[in-house]
DNA sequence: AAGGCGGGGAC
DNA sequence: GTCCCAGCCTT
């Protein structure tokens, strides 16, 4: 048997599950868990349906970003009766700020499900939860083994990062081929008496010591069995698939006021970013030219066509950025003034019956479920008016 | 299999 | 600036 040349194709290391390496990854992993454990608190709960809600806030979201939000989430949504019973427009409100909406309402949609279909109990298996909307192979996993101590993988991102890093995996994880052995793998690890705490020592480990760009190695409970580690090169796994490329957009976005009141819109569709949360009126702008002022054009046409309210478009008064996957956004506020007697009086009838307008004070505005962006707006339109003195 | 979906933390 | 996060759904 003639042993591979150097010149040979890189080839997937065979993985070796001895028991003995087995049994090493779980003890080690589970103390150095019981002793480097955060505090965070949906760790203090056994209630199935408060780990759960952590679970779906916790998608694509880091751990300091979601406390806030899940803590004001449970005191108003106490029990999944309660969230299940709530208007839809009542949750988005508390994840407002949050992103990824269709989470929001997929865990609504979820917990009424959970009421309706199984007497108000989280399911305890895999396949019951994977039924649920908005939850897939990770969150039923999680939630399994988390909430209820059934012996299931829970693959996530630090996951996926903390056992291509110990086995050496040079495999693209991003399919759904290699995510399935991936989680075959993870199933095999998974100490049989504590899956709960073996899947959040993995990610809790992912998250704190085996981090993307700068592991700490010498503080790993899993240096001595990690084959990255010992290679020397932890950083070059797991594999990266070529990231998108950014993409930036202009936008405007329409400040009118009548007296106390500002002019806003329900995004409509049932698809799409934001759908049925509120924003002051705003549409993209074709770029390229004199953006600057074609912006102006665009948002006048827009007012005109879409709510029948004719305006003219002052001057740019604000200027948002932020960034939305690969969107690069800029986003440019301009004052608008509407004519005594123009625009509608108090009976606004729209033109398109699906976009609801409202003139409402900031205060009202402020109580509606409204995207980050559309917050800041609020947020500097409010210490406009305190500095002018309302 | 690929793209859409939001926002923020860490560097 | 960059990368990526306790992912999932639709096409």
């Amino acid at each position: 048997m003639p042993r591979p040349s150097p010149s040979s194709p890189p080839s997937v290391d065979p993985v070796r599950l001895t028991p003995r390496r087995v049994r090493e990854i779980g003890s080690r992993l589970l103390e150095w868990y019981d002793r480097e454990k955060r505090d965070l608190p949906w760790r203090r709960t056994s209630d199935p349906y408060a780990i759960l809600v952590s679970e779906f806030m916790l998608q694509q979201t880091q751990v300091a970003t979601a406390i806030p939000y899940y803590t004001r989430f449970l005191k108003e949504f106490p029990t999944v009766q309660a969230l299940a019973s709530a208007p839809e427009q009542e949750v988005l409100r508390l994840w407002a700020g949050l992103g990824y909406y269709s989470r929001a309402r997929n865990l609504r949609a979820t917990a009424n499900r959970i009421v309706e279909a199984h007497g108000g109990k989280v399911p305890d298996s895999v396949a019951e939860l994977l039924f649920l909307p908005g939850v897939g192979s990770y969150m039923a996993g999680a939630v399994a083994s988390i909430a209820h101590g059934i012996v299931a993988a829970a693959v996530d991102g630090n996951v996926i990062r903390v056992l291509s890093r110990l086995f050496r995996l040079k495999k693209d994880p991003s399919g759904p081929r290699v995510r399935r052995e991936l989680e075959d793998l993870d199933m095999a690890l998974v100490p049989r008496d504590r899956p709960g705490d073996f899947n959040q020592a993995m990610m809790e480990l992912g998250a704190r010591v085996c981090a993307p760009a700068a592991p700490d190695c010498p503080a790993c409970p899993l240096r001595t069995v990690c084959e990255a580690a010992r290679e020397g090169n932890p950083t070059d796994y797991p594999f990266k698939p070529r990231r998108a490329e950014t993409v930036e957009v202009e936008e405007s976005c329409a400040m009118v006021r009548r007296g106390e009141r500002y002019l806003v819109t329900q995004r409509p569709g049932q698809t799409g970013r934001y759908r049925s949360m509120w924003e002051f009126p705003h549409i993209e702008v074709a770029k390229g030219g004199k953006t600057a002022r074609r912006a102006k054009q665009t948002l006048g046409t827009y007012l005109a066509d879409q709510f029948g309210i004719e305006v003219r478009v002052e001057e740019e008064w604000a200027e948002i950025r932020h960034q939305v996957t690969h969107h690069k956004i800029r986003k440019r506020v301009f004052r608008c003034s509407v004519g005594e007697g123009e625009g509608r009086a108090e009976n606004d009838e729209p033109k398109v019956e699906e976009t609801p307008v409202r003139w409402l004070t900031l205060e009202e505005i402020a109580a509606l479920p409204l995207a980050a962006p559309q917050k800041r707006i609020l947020e500097l339109l409010k210490d406009a008016e305190s500095f002018f003195g309302g």
